[in-house]
DNA sequence: TGGCTGACTTTGG
DNA sequence: GCCAAAGCCAGCC
């Protein structure tokens, strides 16, 4: 189900809840998701305020290289890479491991 | 109202 | 196969 009645930020808020632990996925996977294809970076710019939400996981949105590229803007320098390594997700050097392994992509699982 | 910015993606060289 | 540039959309100044 997608609450259409909520804003761009809600949605992209809510998909973020919905990833799975030791999961992840990528920012145009949620906007593709959400019918933005053509906004993956405003999923990236939304989740900008999903740090205050504790249940939103942003730690588990990479880009689609699966490069932790928002890890810069997480209050430790490698607080995301730590919390997505406590998920059984392998990270080196801000890259995800195995992508594809642990990739989710909403459009398919959610459906 | 208009214009800039950005935690991205895709395409071209 | 890797590097550089353009596009796109929504929020914010």
């Amino acid at each position: 189900m997608k609450p259409e009645n909520q804003n761009f930020f809600e949605r992209v808020y809510e998909v973020a809840r919905l990833i799975p632990y030791g999961k992840v996925t990528s920012y145009g996977a949620i906007a593709k998701y959400l019918g933005a294809a053509r906004s993956a970076r405003m999923v990236g710019w939304a989740m900008n305020g999903a740090g205050k939400y504790e249940d939103i996981a942003a730690h588990r949105v990479v880009n689609r290289k699966g490069l932790l590229t928002g890890k810069h803007h997480f209050q430790g320098t490698n607080l995301m890479q730590q919390l997505l390594e406590s998920e059984g997700v392998e990270v080196i050097d801000n890259q995800i491991q195995n992508l594809e392994k642990y990739f989710w992509d909403p459009s398919k699982e959610l459906l």
